[in-house]
DNA sequence: GGGGGAGCCTATAGATCCTAGGAAAGGTGG
DNA sequence: CCACCTTTCCTAGGATCTATAGGCTCCCCC
């Protein structure tokens, strides 16, 4: 009998494609089998189980979007920058639903297997570079990249959601939200007195 | 034998908490008939299933959070009702982590139980009233009570799926950000050339 | 070509979702 | 006060899923 070829990233990707076909929580050993001709039982000897799967499915999305968004920024800067750099975190959304849902699980991914990979780091090492343009000193630099962080991840959250429905297109609300966050950038407010350091 | 004393409120109810205790997606027909002394076959008559349940679950923590942040911001305007209004809607999601991840669910609600459901409006109408004092024009309105969510939301579920790790306290970020938004909303940008009407 | 390890299998146990049909509790009308 | 009927909850059972244990066979490497 031929082998199916089997592996750790293998079955990751499979997970990850039925993930956007049919939604996270519909990704199951057993359907991940299927999908790969194989019986359940195999799936054990590369993947822990469900919860490793899906931690895994999380982590290639990061990778993932992290590429798209380094290929969309390079050679820009401010603003052209700051657009291309959440659309392409919008456009990876929209393409890849699932996989773009597994990055929100708040689950303890196997610590080992995060050291590895190389998107959730280097994501963040993007924005700050990027929003670095904007002149701003820490803990101001840290706080702006939360906040934008926020921002991207919430609109597309809601947009997935269903949370703008019957109303202005979310496109329109989106580019203006891009050009208010550009505007704040540049015009981020001192600190007010209570205000943290 | 005493009867329980079940209802569609008291089954969403008990999902509801066992959901903050375990999380959402270890609350199952199961479970929560256990924590009802019941058999789960018996849920059945009360709720149409899993997917039933979640959308209650999410229906019930959309009106508990709509009367928290309406609490909130009863008495207040401008910057204050705005902070009120965002420390309250954070601290629903902290107090309440499964309930207010069950918000999240793209799943389609069964509508008609959606309609009798007053939080999501409310909630709709609570921010436009609030941010109506930013003297904003539609579409602008619209689009800053979107940037608005969106960063409340996006800041909330990042911080539950420790985004923000390791570093500087999410509580100084949130202050800072709110500070922010708040500029921002004081200072919306005008339209540039070529964005949408 | 002959180990030896890996890859995939069968078999099995336990948990879950959900349906079908039955028994009993509690209100209602005579 | 009793019979009825609706509602509530139960037992029984099928289908699907997660996960483990152990066996067979393919394929690489010496």
């Amino acid at each position: 009998m031929p082998r199916a070829g089997l592996t750790a990233d293998r079955v990751t990707l499979a997970g990850a494609e039925l993930a956007d076909e049919v939604g996270l929580d519909h990704v199951t050993m057993a359907a991940v089998a299927r999908r790969l001709g194989v019986k359940d039982a195999s799936l054990y000897a590369h993947v822990r189980g469900l919860e490793d799967l899906r931690g895994r499915i999380a982590l290639l999305a990061a990778d993932e979007k992290t590429i798209r968004i380094a290929e969309a920024t390079a050679g820009r800067a401010g603003r052209d920058a700051l657009v291309a750099f959440a659309n392409a975190w919008r456009r990876y959304a929209h393409d890849h639903p699932g996989r773009y849902t597994a990055t929100q699980i708040p689950t303890q991914i196997d610590p080992e297997l995060l050291a590895l990979a190389p998107g959730p780091r280097r994501a963040v090492e993007l924005t700050y570079s990027m929003l670095r343009a904007y002149a701003l000193d820490e803990p101001d630099l840290t706080d702006a990249v939360r906040l934008m962080r926020s921002m991207l991840h919430g609109f597309v959250s809601l947009e997935a959601a269903g949370g703008f429905a019957h109303a202005r297109p979310a496109e329109e609300s989106w580019v203006r939200g891009l050009d208010a966050l550009h505007t704040l950038l540049e015009h981020w407010p001192a600190r007010r007195e209570g205000d943290p350091a």
